[in-house]
DNA sequence: AGCACA
């Protein structure tokens, strides 16, 4: 509600050139306020829902049990809507942890390859809090410390607990160096967020019908056109909002058609929005 | 991968 972009109906949507995703501000939330033994897919199933989510890694900070996640989003908004619709929920109701969240200090975009998982575990865990004295700059993201003694995560091993609790009850964002998968920010898969989505791999017989049933389910539907370009057809279906358009988009995404004889479809943001009907 | 309508 606070967002500080105000709307103007007769703003023309500004074309992709303008879009201004490397400064418009952070898109990468930092979540503290876990416990220590959360999850990774807590993190993801916590964040997944979220309008725009795209990815999120959870990181074991190696400073005393602490862990800290980063969840990205595929726009400033959205991760802001997140931000505001999860700090201080409730995470852990034994525990009554409450979530802390925040923008992170810089933006880690990054695609999640079929291959790999939908959430990334970062583990600084072999240090234990008495070695105050390592240089944080140097250490990259590479698992190479032979130092002390190495903990995996996961293998039962989890009574590391020399220290207790008495630490700071929030993590300051004095240690969020997420330096070590940060890219120069570029545009998340290479669109611009837009109201209206661009939908391909249809089956040769998807009917506007059919088709306008499943996005008039999300909220903000305007409107659907289906262009048959030479053979298969693409559709494009404009949205009120940015954000309810990601949200169908997510939603929808490689869902299959009754009518479909291939693959789910596949939903981007459009190169433009749909002109008035 | 394939993005129209004005």
């Amino acid at each position: 509600m606070a967002l500080p972009q105000p709307y103007d109906p007769y703003f023309v949507h500004l074309p992709p050139e303008y879009g201004a995703s490397d400064r418009n501000g952070v898109n990468t939330l930092f979540v503290s306020g876990l416990p220590d033994d959360v999850k990774a897919r807590e993190i993801h199933n916590l964040f997944r829902r979220r309008p725009g989510f795209d990815s999120c890694q959870l990181k074991y900070t190696g400073r005393g049990n602490q862990v800290v996640a980063f969840a990205t989003f595929v726009n400033h908004p959205s991760a802001i809507a997140a931000l505001h619709s999860l700090n201080g929920v409730k995470f852990d109701p034994q525990t009554g942890s409450t979530l802390h969240i925040e923008l992170a200090r810089s933006n880690s975009t990054r695609k999640h390859k079929p291959g790999s998982g939908p959430y990334v575990v970062i583990d600084r865990r072999t240090k234990t809090a008495a070695d105050a004295h390592d240089n944080s700059s140097e250490d990259g993201d590479s698992e190479s410390d032979e130092l002390s003694a190495p903990n995996k995560p996961g293998s039962g091993n989890k009574d590391d607990l020399a220290i207790s609790k008495s630490d700071e009850t929030t993590i300051d964002a004095d240690n969020t160096v997420p330096a070590e998968n940060e890219q120069t920010d570029k545009t998340v898969n290479g669109a611009q967020p837009c109201s209206t989505l661009f939908i391909a791999n249809l089956g040769p017989n998807c009917t506007e019908d059919e088709l306008k049933q499943v996005l008039s389910q999300y909220p903000g539907f305007n409107s659907l056109k289906i262009r048959a370009r030479g053979g298969m057809p693409v559709a494009f279906a404009d949205y009120e909002e940015i954000e309810q358009a990601t949200e169908a988009m997510n939603a929808l995404q490689d869902s299959t058609l009754p009518s479909s004889d291939r693959g789910g479809m596949h939903l981007e943001y459009a190169r433009s929005k749909m002109r008035k009907p």
